[in-house]
DNA sequence: AAGTCGGGGCG
DNA sequence: CGCCCAGACTT
């Protein structure tokens, strides 16, 4: 029964499809993986020179588990979702140590790698193998919703199961790679969340939210709540060289196992920070940063002191280490700090 | 089941 | 400025 939804698609997509897509050249699972990684929640424009950047430096499996960690997260700097960066590196590794460098070639093996969950794995087994699989990304959640009129936010539990039942039952066992492509192509260039071109799309006679006039309702948008605001005070430390004082965060939580400024609770906390390293110059406020995440919004309070050169020498240790400018490249650093640096060198 | 993780696109 | 995006992981 799902053939006719798919030939119709399919028919869509060689005329209409992305075809020139940089994962879709020199097709093998890794770049497939490290796509599909990279395109977990970010959109496909942003992807793209991230992936082009990454394969120059990577291009293979071994390359990738064979470089330090923080290659990786450097070349991740801007992306967000980090712990991406970490599970990608991870994964690496595990599949050349456990699995002799090759990729497994079903979801249920791939789902239990580090950063590859149900859709991810789906994906990888359609697109690089094109062996029959169903996926659930935000797309074909958009697609399907509307053309089903399935009512309901799409991240709820019951909804989620009934989405899988339904891709999976439309998903064709000929031409997979093909058919997960179009019904993404689908949701990202006629389906999209905003406008969506209804006059050019190919499944305008069967789709249910057109024919009822809810395109504008559906998916069903997610109950919305407040988002706290925090504040944090941050060092900017130079020395004679000007040089950065910078400390690598924990690995969990917020930019994890990127090297940011030192962060103080309150003007305080840092003015007795610099008490107890002897330094005893005024901190000079400058300009507040405002960064916003989807879960909170974050003022940054940064305060500059520029060593002079008889100061008396600063430790280093493992987590904190003086870095210059054209040290910025090599590890991975919060957009915002990395703004903030450039300003500070410009 | 709900919360966490992020930067960019877009109206 | 608010909402959304080729989700996975933790609790």
């Amino acid at each position: 029964m799902s053939t006719h939804f798919a030939q119709q698609l399919l028919i869509w997509f060689d005329a209409h499809g992305r075809h020139n897509l940089p994962w879709q050249d020199n097709r093998n699972a890794y770049r497939v993986w490290v796509s599909e990684i990279m395109l977990q929640q970010t959109q496909v424009a942003t992807v793209i020179p991230y992936f082009e950047r990454f394969m120059e430096r990577f291009p293979t499996l071994t390359d990738l588990a064979g470089a330090p960690v923080d290659e990786v997260l450097a070349l991740w700097t801007g992306l967000g979702y980090y712990s991406r960066a970490r599970n990608l590196h991870k994964c690496a590794q595990v599949i050349t140590e456990q699995c002799q460098g090759k990729f497994p070639n079903n979801t249920k093996e791939l789902a239990q790698l580090p950063g590859i969950g149900p859709s991810t794995a789906a994906a990888i087994v359609s697109q690089a193998y094109n062996k029959p699989a169903a996926i659930l990304d935000g797309n074909v959640k958009r697609v399907l919703t509307r053309i089903f009129a399935i009512a309901g936010w799409p991240g709820q539990k019951s909804i989620e199961t009934q989405l899988w039942e339904l891709a999976t039952k439309l998903t064709p066992k000929q031409r997979n790679a093909d058919y997960t492509q179009a019904i993404m192509d689908l949701g990202a260039t006629i389906c999209r969340r905003n406008k969506p071109l209804c006059v050019a799309c190919p499944m305008q006679t069967e789709c249910q939210a057109l024919t009822q006039n809810r395109v504008t309702e559906l998916p069903t948008r997610k109950a919305k709540k407040a988002i706290p605001e925090k504040q944090t005070w941050a060092l900017l430390l130079a020395n004679h060289e000007h040089k950065i004082q910078l400390h690598q965060r924990a690995h969990k939580g917020i930019w994890g196992g990127l090297w940011s400024l030192p962060e103080f609770a309150s003007l305080n906390e840092l003015q007795n920070h610099l008490a107890l390293q002897g330094i005893h110059q005024h901190a000079k406020c400058l300009p507040q940063v405002k960064h916003a995440f989807s879960h909170y919004k974050l003022t940054i309070h940064p305060y500059l002191v520029e060593l002079s050169a008889n100061h008396g020498h600063i430790q280093e240790s493992a987590l904190v280490q003086w870095y210059a400018s054209k040290q910025m490249d090599t590890i991975g650093l919060p957009s915002p700090i990395k703004d903030m640096l450039q300003q500070y060198w410009a």
